[in-house]
DNA sequence: TCAACAGTTTAGAATTGTTATAATGTAGTT
DNA sequence: AACTACATTATAACAATTCTAAACTGTTGA
């Protein structure tokens, strides 16, 4: 979804109803320079903040998953405990901060294609992504403890 | 933890008492050739079909994540709506069919060594995985839906 | 050998994240 | 304006997981 004030029309265009719910809800996911990472609950912090306007949990968790039906959200899989999601749809690799718990796309330059030498007999490749686990690299972190 | 009968000393050696509770357990998940992959449920069943002894629900619970934390068992997120384990601990690859929503490892020399050029500033890579979601390749499969 | 203790199990309650329900509200159409 | 289909909402239901506290058991050492 581009990056326009126009969330009216492009809601229409793609088939969903633009409510004042939605319109706000894109705003802010999408008004912004760069695709970002959330789960539900720092999507409703951020709602409650930004917005002026209470939307129920029920709305957030049915426009969510709209968009995401629509292409125009990602959910990833990071710690099973939680759901992420992504404003950026396309298949690409992610860092992990284990500290921080936060969720870094890879630049694109940063990782070389994966090469698969051999694959499951009869299926098709739908998305290679890879994962990479980071932390702090404090030595001392340990020993003082 | 390797594949032999004796889980009552490999239990205390690693400082978990060999309850008869945890000594079951260990046979269902290590007493076999080759490792695999399982969520809480799975288990749960496989220990009321293949064990006479019923294990409550919160024991499994606290031995699986005991087992984790003592490094036989891995936790993996493919899917954040289901908790998966891995009694395959190392570092490794997964093909997760999205037919059969089944998680199945990655041959070693089936996929080339990821190369990363550029990682976090002050953070070291703890683990790099790869996850290649596969499905059939059934050309027909949408026009006959 | 066995009492005492610490760790473990257990059933059930509590919590969390998510989905379903059904009444009310609203956008789009006429 | 009225109609209708779709959307929102509060709340209930649900599923997965964790907590609780009482009962139980492996271990230790007197
Ligand atoms: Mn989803
Ligand atoms: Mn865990
Ligand atoms: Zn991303
Ligand atoms: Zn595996």
């Amino acid at each position: 979804m581009p990056k326009t004030f126009n969330f009216i029309e492009k809601l229409r265009e793609v088939g969903l109803r633009p409510t004042k719910q939605r319109v706000n809800m894109c705003e802010v996911l999408f008004n912004r320079e760069k695709t970002f990472h959330f789960t539900i609950n720092d999507l409703v912090k951020m709602i409650s903040e930004k917005m002026n306007q209470k939307i129920s949990l029920a709305t957030v968790y049915n426009t969510v998953h709209a968009l995401e039906k629509k292409g125009y959200l990602k959910e990833i899989s990071i710690d099973s405990h939680k759901s992420y999601f992504d404003t950026n749809t396309s298949v690409h690799h992610h860092f992990f901060d284990e500290d921080t718990n936060e969720l870094i796309d890879c630049d694109e330059n940063d990782i070389e294609p994966v090469n698969i030498k051999k694959n499951i007999t009869g299926k098709k490749i739908n998305s290679v992504e890879v994962l990479i686990k980071v932390a702090s690299d404090n030595q001392n972190q340990k020993k003082f403890k």
